[in-house]
DNA sequence: ATAAAATAGTTGTATATTGCAATTATTTTT
DNA sequence: AAAAATAATTGCAATATACAACTATTTTAT
């Protein structure tokens, strides 16, 4: 019935959803470092270098919020700051050497967990799987309400 | 290519993970609370009635950090809390009527939105989807490490 | 029947996270 | 030159987190 497919999209959403959790969550902490850390740590190491209001809008977090990680995670000699010749306002957020080794010890298994993930996947149903994600991720973006909220 | 699945597979569940990220905390702000309290309610409305143990199984969170959790929503009156009289190391935590309407309204809207997002996937697409996000599914779990673990 | 072990939940401790408001420093606009 | 805007930091206060230790209760072993 059309009425149940959303409720299941939903729980299949849900399922997934903790099941990824728990990955990072251990993850992270084999790193020695916090989820939140984790995903810090992973934007900047994506981005390559990035400012402080930049990487706010990637973790969709109070500037504030992420100054006091960044500033944690600097303590900590994972992340080096550099002021913008500029324009004096920036800061330039990127890994240290210590913490590209951890951002690349992350990727590694995350990459190599999603390779065995597909690999799982029947052969003849991965194309399936892909488009269907892409589909779906349309549609949620397709249901914003507005830039950052996704209800009326 | 074989070994760029993987990869683009990550990229598209990173993309909606972030992507409902959002939604969530959007939901929880407008319900006057945080996210984390957010989950609690819906795992305790979903469940009905739940041990302490049993949700923090459910949240994947220590024991302790769901007994001040639910402490702070007792708090607030959201939820209720009740000695197991067959066994009294037991609490038995469930919705006050004030929880009951929050997660109500949770609920319906988060409902809401998913039926959209089903309904915005092309109809002959719907089934493959659904279908899809189970394989999926299937495939993070086959490749859990352990109970609560995903990597070795 | 009693003691030991196990379990459920709470509390102490310490750290981390979070966002709003206010602040400082800098750049842009008027 | 002054006002406005922007980037980032800090103050404030609340919330979240997990480990360890604890209390109370039940189960298991003796």
């Amino acid at each position: 019935m059309e009425n149940r497919g959303g409720h299941y999209l939903r729980e299949l959403l849900e399922m997934l959803k903790k099941d990824l959790f728990v990955l990072e969550k251990t993850e992270a902490s084999c790193c020695g470092m916090t989820l939140s850390q984790c995903h810090v740590i992973l934007a900047i190491g994506k981005a390559g270098e990035v400012s402080l209001n930049e990487l706010a809008g990637l973790l969709n977090l109070d500037s504030s919020t992420i100054s006091r990680s960044v500033d944690n995670l600097f303590n900590k000699g994972l992340v080096s700051r550099k002021v913008d010749e500029r324009d004096r306002r920036y800061v330039r957020i990127s890994l240290t050497e210590m913490g590209k080794e951890v951002y690349g010890e992350i990727e590694r298994n995350l990459a190599d967990y999603f390779e065995r993930v597909f690999s799982s996947i029947p052969e003849e149903k991965r194309h399936q799987v892909l488009e269907s994600l892409k589909l779906l991720l349309d549609a949620v973006r397709e249901n914003r309400c507005c830039e950052e909220g996704f209800l009326w």
